[in-house]
RNA sequence: GGCGCCAUCGCCAAGUGGUAAGGCCGGAGCCUGCAAAGCUUCUAUCCCCAGUUCAAAUCUGGGUGGCGCCUCCA
């Protein structure tokens, strides 16, 4: 397996540190409102690798994190007078809603950040026994970024003080304008930990570290294998996690950094100062999940992605020829089998997740199983391959696992299923007198409804319009 | 201002030294009562300029144009 480190700047071999195991932390989300389609994507991307991963036989630990305390779930716990656990509950099980919509697997581990503070206590306390950490008068806790000689070698930054002082909020009782919170010391009635030194709450940068220490790191010259997160958390976020553990512990961070890139829409970052934020729940209200998958999965990990409708019906044309393939298949069951394809379709996905790759190979693999059922309906051997293909298609990248005639109707209520099963049997009444211009008329109504039909030596089938 | 990414057919998008994958859209055909689906077939020399090389979309330099980070952020 190749992949591209964001901190090497190329394309490595990838070698775990510890045999067969491969430790994976990707960064996740805060939960204080609902997930958007960059928080689909990098879930997407790391679940890709994990299944890869796994593909090529190595046992993964894959742990993303949940940040559970932070000043904007204080805020909107305020701003709607309910407790900070019913805005983190609320929008931990939205997140886990709307990413099994999106076919993602649920990581190994999704440690919280509130379960994880004795590990935060536990890395700050290290730090400041090592001089890299100080107290202010007010009892905030910093670290002291001069003593890591390393800093700013991860994103590569290398900034003049002058420079960053133009952009950050000036601190005078920081020592140094990069120095960044480990502990952010409380005086009132909000909500704070207990810790040796002082009530507070933690920094952001610190949980990721803190956690990784505790439930994935291992001996050796770096803590875990891998970590990802999304392409704006380089910096600052990932070079303080690194600096955090260089100097708390005595290993590096990670042996292979991996960050995805942006989702935009109409060309722009979502955010909440542009109002342009697209949620993953709004967006299931109109296309299957799977479709979603398949389209915000279509572009390399690395590269930008645009996010626009016209693509993304695109894309779901391309999964439907999937699913036609395995309409072709269906009622027959999967036969584990080798196939040239399916070793083909691992190695484009073990070149840095080459998706592009791996979905031109998908679509020549269904114009042969076609072309060969074309040519012989009754072809045994293309069905039993074709179905092992998609099997492996569906293990690999998450596409095909539904029932095809479901993934083709999806959305169509009850009362408009029946209308349209009523209409298509008085069409085939019709068909059967070769009373073609009332068979017709109703194959035009029906299409009114949004429903295209398929004269089949079967049957007549029907399917959503899109 | 500092750091970095990107620019390939109408659209989406691989390829990163050896002579341009795939998909969508569109044209033609086969099949079909007509359709749909499926199949066959047709459509680019890679933003511009200069250089390196037997050979460049692919390397180097310079332009132009997008985008991201430097502040919470997937």
């Amino acid at each position: 397996m190749v992949i591209y480190d964001s901190v090497a700047k190329e394309k490595r071999r990838f070698v775990p540190q510890h045999g067969n195991d491969v430790t994976l932390y990707v960064c996740g989300p805060t939960v204080y409102d609902d997930a958007h389609l960059g928080h689909a994507k990098s879930a997407l991307v790391f679940d890709l690798l994990s299944r890869v991963l796994r593909a090529n036989g190595y046992h993964v630990t894959y742990a993303r994190n949940i940040t559970d305390i932070d000043d904007k779930i204080i805020h909107k716990a305020k701003e709607r007078h309910v407790s900070i656990g019913e805005i983190t509950t609320t929008y931990i099980e939205a997140y886990h809603h709307d990413m099994a919509a999106l076919g993602i697997a649920r990581p190994n581990l999704e440690p919280r950040a509130t379960e994880s503070i004795e590990a935060m206590i536990i890395m700050i306390e290290q730090l400041l026994a090592n001089n890299h950490a100080y107290a202010i008068e007010n009892g905030d806790i910093y670290f002291d970024t001069s003593s890591d000689h390393r800093y700013l070698t991860l994103s590569g930054q290398l900034q003049d003080a002058d420079a960053r002082r133009q952009r950050v909020e000036s601190s005078h009782l920081k020592r140094h304008q990069s120095d960044f919170a480990l502990w952010k010391a409380v005086h009132d009635e909000s909500i704070a930990f207990e810790a040796p030194f002082g009530r507070g709450r933690p920094g952001w940068h610190l949980e990721c570290s803190a956690m990784i220490e505790k439930h994935l790191a291992r001996d050796g010259a770096y803590a875990i294998d891998i970590h990802g997160g999304g392409a704006d958390l380089l910096f600052p976020h990932h070079e303080n996690e690194a600096a955090q553990t260089r100097c708390a512990t005595n290993h590096e961070l990670a042996a292979y950094w991996m960050h995805n890139g942006f989702v935009t829409i109409e060309g722009e970052k979502m955010s909440k100062s542009l109002g342009n934020s697209f949620f993953i729940k709004d967006a299931l209200k109109v296309y299957q999940g799977e479709v979603l998958r398949f389209y915000l999965l279509s572009t390399h990990y690395r590269a930008n992605f645009n996010f626009n409708e016209t693509d993304l019906l695109a894309s779901k044309k391309r999964l439907d020829k999937l699913y036609r393939l395995k309409k072709r298949l269906f009622g027959l069951k999967a036969i584990a089998m080798v196939t040239p394809f399916q070793t083909q379709l691992l190695d484009a996905l073990n070149d840095d997740l080459n998706v592009s790759k791996a979905l031109a190979l998908i679509d020549e693999m269904i114009v042969l199983s076609n072309e060969k059922l074309d040519i012989n309906a009754k072809d045994k051997v293309a069905k039993k391959e074709a179905l092992a293909n998609i099997e492996t298609i569906a293990t690999l990248l998450g596409f095909g696992t539904n029932n095809p005639f479901n993934y083709f109707q999806h959305g169509i209520d009850t009362a408009t299923r029946q209308t349209v099963e009523a209409l298509i049997a008085q069409r085939n009444d019709a068909k059967r007198a070769k009373d073609f211009a009332t068979s017709d008329a109703l194959r035009d109504t029906i299409l009114a409804l949004g429903i295209s039909l398929m004269d089949t030596p079967e049957g007549t089938f029907w399917e959503r319009n899109d």
